[in-house]
DNA sequence: TCATAAAAGATTGTGCGCAATATTATTTTG
DNA sequence: CAAAATAATATTGCGCACAATCTTTTATGA
């Protein structure tokens, strides 16, 4: 596995050195280009979570959508732990509203303000932008993304107990 | 990039899928992994950034070196702000001393406790159980773990102005 | 029908990450 | 040698993530 590990070294050696962790690389990748989009989105007022949040409702509002809260927890893998505060901090600053549904009082929908609409256009550049910095092949990242859903879905799967 | 996506889609439309972010990917995919980890460090009482430092830690000891904050925010990526917490607990769960350097009162050294490094056996199956449940074929995981380090390297190349 | 269960969010508490700033010790410089 | 700069860590504050629990509303069913 690794290189230029010594010959003396035991099997678990191996298996428990950092640079050999599948996991510590997602890890610092993933903060990495975490940190990369923190610069680009900055001008637009949102973090990374809340961008992907603006993502799902652009999207939904193209195809004339509604979207509830638990729709979102789907899509995005969050909970209500997680997406309720955020949710109530995009409302604070305008990008959207909260509402109850009339029908079912139990359900949160979600509707973009016309602002956090017009929000869509200032986006646009941001995931040129990122292929951009990630310096790599665009048939490379390609085909990383889609090992990454080959690795989520076989972890939704396996964990799947619940 | 997407395969089911309606002919009538505009350029940035495509762009601006959820699924087509490599970001989302990354994200929840080092979720999802994160979340098997937390599973299988149950037992050793060890949260996931924790186990990253026991991980420096065992290699170092190992090999007789002595860990600085500083080397460990190298390693890991991460900075006083996140470490200087994260050590005290834990110091408080006994897995560690921190201690001021005789020579430069500056620097803080980590050094196991017999407890701690005794924790190291108890690690010793998570790796194989992690590789087992991502259900990928080996080489493929090594593949992946280099693409993301060639990520990581490019990112931290560019993003090094400060 | 009325209790019971289930669904959808909200709340609480803990532990990261990280920006910004502060503190203390060492090094550099005029 | 004293002042300024730098280095190493600490502190503060905010925003996620997530487990655990709670509240309110709707659905079920004996």
């Amino acid at each position: 596995m690794s290189s230029d590990a010594p010959a003396s070294m035991e099997a678990d050696d191996l298996w428990l050195r950092l640079d050999n962790q599948l996991c510590f690389a997602l890890y610092a990748a993933n903060r990495a280009v975490t940190a990369e989009y923190r610069e680009l989105l900055a001008d637009l007022d949102l973090t990374y979570p809340q961008y992907l949040v603006m993502l799902v409702l652009w999207e939904a509002e193209r195809s004339g959508q509604v979207v509830k809260i638990s729709d979102l927890g789907q899509r995005l893998r969050l909970d209500t732990g997680t997406l309720t505060p955020l949710l109530k901090r995009m409302a604070g600053h305008g990008l959207l509203e909260r509402r109850r549904d009339q029908q079912d009082e139990r359900i949160v929908t979600l509707h973009l303000t016309a602002s956090g609409s017009a929000l869509r256009e200032s986006a646009r550049s941001v995931p040129r932008e990122l292929v951009c910095r990630a310096g790599m092949e665009r048939e490379q990242l390609v085909s990383l993304r889609q090992t990454l859903y080959q690795l989520l879905e076989h972890l939704e799967k396996v964990t799947d107990h619940g």
